[in-house]
RNA sequence: GCCGCGUUCGUCUAGCCUGGUCCAGGACGCCGGCUUUUCACGCCGGUAACACGGGUUCAAAUCCCGUACGCGGUACCA
């Protein structure tokens, strides 16, 4: 037996489909909570619900997690002395204390049909303490005709019991004295007909089974704890300390959806960030600041840090919107601090995706030239397709601005200079040279060379160092991508 | 509808518990400048908020009450 005053925390997701982002800043809090205060950190699945159970889904979780570098110290794959961590293979123990509530008075059986509920539901009700007396349950019945049900093997499930008249208090630790007038909470079904247990009972039992310390979770459980505090009475056990995180929210108002990902570009699944290349460092450390600060200015963190800053205290209270450019604003740190070596590992796939093929020597080039212009890798080449293919058209406003009358015999002189150049030596160095000595001699400033140039051979009016870019993009291309612009802008 | 939770710049937030130091600080974004005879990076500067109404107090972003609004819950889903 773990002494009971250790921290322990559980990520307790259902495996419905990908992790959320909003699941895995839950899973981070968590685990940022128990590595600071060097306690346990567990993954349960609680797989109750059979009719929305997707396959692929722990898998998905559970890569989610080793991607981010949140790391367990007991789970379904790793074990641990609470095994199982499935709560599919937990069922009887459910039973056992779901009967043991019934014991103690504190549940009941209910044989309701489906046509009795939707009844129920139809005027507006609630299956509570107001309406059990008129419902098919243990309490309507006798003990005798109870009895001969159970014993006729019919449906049945067990709900709670919840007493008359109490107020249920709890103290959560991020918003301090929650109440609830048990009036208001209705007789939640503990056990349902296919002898497994409903989040709610599984989620107390395993929680002390488990001898979680502090229960770290959305807060769309808010409303439902006080069921587990009058469950955890009942059985005579301590309930674990409370803490409600914020809700993410979409930018636009609500819960952050599949649709904001269409609409918004922002992508709700772990699986999505890590498709579009994002640093798993930066999500990490941009899902922290997400209803957490560290009470100090800094906003970059290693996840080492982080452990180090995290308190449940400055977690604030209120829901909080996603930002994508702040997300993306973090990240570009994380990019910048890869080794150039790395950064070409990183980008490598997405070039191949892409249909472009380049060497490592080019891609570093590459790589060096724009690692400090790219908030996500992908962007290297999305943002950058020119150091791939000629561009096939010029960017509207950068013709307007920079070609000018004169453009077109600068740029085809500058063209015939580099012919010259012999292609070992074409090199930043050189074009750059080329370029002031022909802009001396036609006695024009350099910008009336540079910008031409860069438009011809990218395409665009921005983008890395011009004379990096050229020797980069190579003397053969540069030469006829230059032709090709004097000849259709003229 | 009912219940719960929340409400400081467009966004994330500091400050609120322990009222005065806050005509409210930082960051993202945006705008401008410097730098670069190019683009960015970088640096400098600017923009912009205490939801509203009462009350308590010498003094309220900070305490109390109410209203509005937002979010969550209201399933044999989690």
């Amino acid at each position: 037996m773990a002494s009971s005053d250790r921290v322990r925390v559980r990520f307790a997701p259902s495996p419905t489909g990908h992790l959320h982002i909003g699941g895995l800043r839950t899973a981070l809090y968590n685990y940022l909570f128990a590595r600071k205060h060097g306690g346990d950190f567990l993954l349960r699945i609680e797989d109750t619900d059979q009719s929305r159970y997707v396959e692929t889904a722990e898998d998905d979780i559970m890569d989610a997690l080793q991607w981010t570098g949140l790391t367990y110290d007991e789970g379904p794959d790793v074990g641990g002395e609470h095994a199982p961590y499935r709560q599919s293979k937990r069922a009887d123990l459910y039973r056992s204390y779901a009967e043991k509530l019934v014991e103690a008075g504190a549940a009941y059986y209910a044989f309701d049909t489906e046509e009795d509920l939707a009844a129920l539901r139809d005027e507006g009700v609630t299956y509570d303490l107001h309406t059990r007396h008129q419902m098919r349950n243990s309490i309507t019945m006798s003990d005798d005709q109870v009895q001969d049900r159970l014993d006729a093997g019919a449906d049945y499930v067990i709900r709670l019991k919840v007493p008359e008249r109490e107020t249920v208090r709890f103290e959560d630790e991020i918003r301090g004295a929650v109440s609830f007038d048990s009036d208001e909470i209705d007789d939640q079904v503990l056990l349902k007909s296919d002898g497994l247990p409903t989040y709610h009972l599984a989620n107390i039992v395993d929680d002390h089974l488990m001898e979680i310390s502090h229960v770290i979770r959305g807060e769309e459980w808010l409303s439902s704890t006080p069921k587990h505090v009058l469950m955890y009475e009942a059985l005579g056990w301590t309930p674990p300390t409370f803490a409600h995180l914020p809700l993410i929210m979409s930018p636009n108002g609500g819960k952050l959806s599949k649709r904001d990902a269409n609409t918004l570009g922002i992508p709700v699944y772990v699986t999505d960030y890590q498709e579009e290349g994002y640093e798993p460092e930066g999500l990490v450390n941009y899902l922290a600041l997400l209803g957490w600060n560290p009470g100090t200015e800094e906003e970059l963190f290693a996840l080492d840090d982080m452990v180090e800053a995290f308190s449940l205290e400055r977690v604030g209270a209120s829901g909080v919107q996603f930002d994508l450019d702040k997300l993306r604003w973090v990240n570009e740190h994380y990019v910048r601090a890869l080794s150039v070596e790395a950064l070409v590992d990183r980008v490598r796939p997405y070039v191949e995706d892409a249909g472009y093929s380049a060497s490592d020597d080019r891609l570093h080039e590459i790589c060096e030239l724009v690692q400090e212009r790219v908030q996500v890798v992908p962007e290297i080449v999305t943002d950058n397709r020119y150091f791939f293919e000629d561009p096939d058209e010029y960017e509207e406003a950068g013709v307007e601005k920079r070609w000018k009358d004169a453009s077109a015999d600068l740029l085809s002189t500058y063209a015939d200079r580099l012919e010259s150049v012999e292609e070992e030596d074409f090199d930043a160095d050189t074009v750059e040279t080329e370029l002031r000595n022909l802009a001396d001699e036609e006695d024009v400033g350099a910008g009336a060379i540079i910008h031409p140039a860069r438009l011809a051979v990218s395409g665009r009016s921005y983008g890395p160092g011009v004379f990096g870019l050229l020797a980069t993009v190579g003397k053969q291309a540069c030469i006829r991508r230059m032709r090709r612009a004097v000849e259709t802008l003229g």
